[in-house]
DNA sequence: TGTCAATAAATCAATTTCGTTGATTTATAG
DNA sequence: CTATAAATCAACGAAATTGATTTATTGACA
């Protein structure tokens, strides 16, 4: 039975929902007591005890916390994500760099390698890829390995339009070149989309379910989250902020990108954050046209999706983000924008980091997340949430 | 029990997700037989044949049609809506007109009232629905009255900020002080998304699940479909595409609306398309001027959120509103999009009636479909569907 | 042209899954 | 030692599933 048709429900698919909703719950609100979890879901107790029992023996929820004394009555006894739960590797096509990261269940990066190069080439990112992850699972236990959800590969749409030397991955599929020859499953998103959703995911600050994201590297791009879901869109290519349209007749990455302030440097800039040293003149001159295209943009997201709120991350020093967050918010306000109220601008909370993390968070979502927490697109006609089957420890198949 | 929480699932609401389902299904696809519907749906033709039984049994489902015949077999019963199932009230607050329509299950107009105005006033428009509402409803009989849902209105929102005569709408709110007089639920949308849900909902049109509408009269406004569902926003102001900045400072509805036609002409235009006579100049100036700001936007929400189509609409003549999508097509073409794909463009199905329509929608979308469907902002941080109760017919409360 | 097997829709009966309700156990504050 | 609240146990009800049965049509063969 295909699973990417407009679904039903059925009392299975309403485990498997509630299973994932307790996961989630507890990603994004830290440890949690099974009351808490009742009050939020809106289940009764003992649904929620039963639920988190097969959770605990399936080896994703631990139950090994301190007991939280303080009210009367007997004392909480706070669930948490359990690290070992489930693995998930995660590969970033970067313009200098590609990286492959592994990442437990609760968001820590365990393993980190890189692959430096002048230009990104299918092959050369393949090779990296199988060889890293076969060094890799080489050093994990046999339980690590059957618990290794998969692969998620970050990687920017549309590369042979950046430069000529790109032009070898037209036409490519690197989703399904290494997915056959991991025998594991391998998802490909969006760079952008993928920084947003582990800022989702794993970001350390409180978000609101709706927000739009964008995170300035060497190019510029975004991702879109819509009740507390990563948008990918029907063909994959929502939240692609980069290429939003601004006066001039030009797009977001035009203006406000690295690319761009390296071109005005004369120099690439080092891949050390603290190294950065830029000319007060470049640095104040690409601000402020980066702002003015980030505000246009947000503000343009704002009136066709109303959200309150526009994270602004990047491949960058985190004082430079502040500033430029600081200059888009200022000159959103200066702005004419009748009919919509201004959001919140703020910084991710990953930096860096962030797209690595969110390739790995694809396996992740696919598996544990409620369903559509990164929303695949769904062919057919009629929208309806599919819903996913019960989560079982990888010692039952 | 908070129905707006992040809620986990239960049987009861299985159930009434799957009958809602099925009623949407209907309603899109037209007439179809049980084995169409538990095919579409993934879900056994047994539970097809119970939750339809109970859907006939409760008024919202027609048996009655022609058997299908042609293929081997037993021929398909296709099961109809039943336009008696539900009515609707829709109340549309324009800037000429207001106008109060009743709207059976089926989305026929069964009744229209109008009230014509210099500026729309509150107390005028408030005594004018209550009265109108109590003449129609003495012209129902006590069956018809008895499944009357709600009403619905379709509104402007930022009124006062139109000119200094809609003052005295500010801080006014309509729904509740209808809602104390009529004695039935009443809800409140603005208009462009009230319209973009009517031609979700009643549209002609085979639709896609995802698509960008505009709804173009004396000012210019906008709705969201995104996975077959009408987007309204956590702070109900999403699709509001008339406030997009477009380049020179200005937004699309300083350019792209019938005031600025009228505004150029030097007089207002009638409300008979029939009767619009539009010089050349002024019109190939208006076309002109407004298809650029309509594909500025459309291809800002494009790139953010990937639409394949963009439905443009409005209160204008039948050949007014084709030339505006053409135009707006082909100025699409000749934009910058790096990196998107552009849109399909095409004219909505409706016209005038779009906004009634989408304000009688309200209570439909919200009591027979699928969670959601004019999805309702939730607070709380995470994301789930809300499941509704399982339809019962009027008679049994 | 008439009869009958094949086919597919729709329903009947029995079973399983899952959440709920009400009673019970456990541990802490005061 | 009592009140309180978390968590579990046992019985119940709602909804979907599976497998068998009924119903009505097509198409082939006599």
């Amino acid at each position: 039975m295909p699973t990417t048709m407009p679904a039903g429900s059925t009392p299975q698919g309403v485990r498997g929902q509630n299973e994932r909703l307790i996961l989630w719950l507890i990603r994004r609100n830290g440890p949690m007591p099974r009351a808490a979890l009742a009050q939020a879901m809106g289940l009764s107790a003992q649904a929620v005890s039963n639920i988190t029992r097969e959770l605990i023996a399936a080896g994703l929820l631990d139950a090994g916390g301190e007991r939280r004394r303080g009210k009367v009555g007997q004392p909480l006894l706070p669930l948490a994500l359990a690290p070992e739960g489930a693995l998930f590797l995660g590969l970033k096509v970067g313009r200098r760099l590609a990286e492959l990261v592994l990442v437990d269940f609760a968001g820590q990066i365990r393993q980190m390698r890189v692959l430096p190069h002048a230009f990104p080439h299918p092959d050369a990112i393949r090779d990296f890829a199988i060889a890293s992850a076969g060094e890799i699972l080489a050093g994990l236990t046999e339980a690590q390995r059957a618990r290794l959800s998969g692969m998620g590969i970050a990687s920017p749409f549309y590369l042979w339009d950046w430069a000529r030397e790109m032009e070898p991955w037209r036409g490519r599929d690197l989703r399904a070149e290494l997915a056959e020859v991991l025998d594991m499953p391998v998802w490909l998103e969006n760079d952008g989309s993928c920084a947003c959703g582990a800022e989702m995911m794993f970001g350390t600050a409180e978000l609101p379910e709706n927000f739009l994201y964008f995170y300035i590297a060497h190019f510029a791009g975004g991702g879109v989250v819509l009740d507390g879901r990563l948008r990918l869109g029907p063909s994959r290519n929502a939240g692609a902020m980069g290429s939003f349209p601004v006066p001039g007749g030009r797009q977001v990455l035009d203006v406000a990108s690295v690319s761009v302030l390296e071109a005005a440097l004369g120099h690439d800039l080092p891949l050390d954050d603290a190294a950065w040293d830029l000319p007060p003149d470049i640095l104040c001159e690409w601000l402020d046209k980066s702002a003015q295209v980030l505000s246009h943009a947000a503000l343009g997201a704002v009136a066709a999706l109303d959200f309150p709120l526009v994270v602004i991350d990047g491949a960058m020093p985190d004082k430079l983000r502040a500033a430029l967050v600081e200059a888009t918010s200022a000159s959103l306000a200066r702005m004419r924008h009748h009919g919509v109220t201004l959001p919140e601008v703020r910084a991710g909370t990953l930096g860096r980091s962030a797209r690595a993390l969110g390739a790995a968070a694809l396996p992740l979502g696919a598996g544990f997340m409620p369903g559509g927490t990164f929303s695949a697109p769904r062919p057919g006609r009629i929208g309806q949430e599919t819903q996913g089957a019960p989560l079982r420890s990888p010692d039952d198949r």
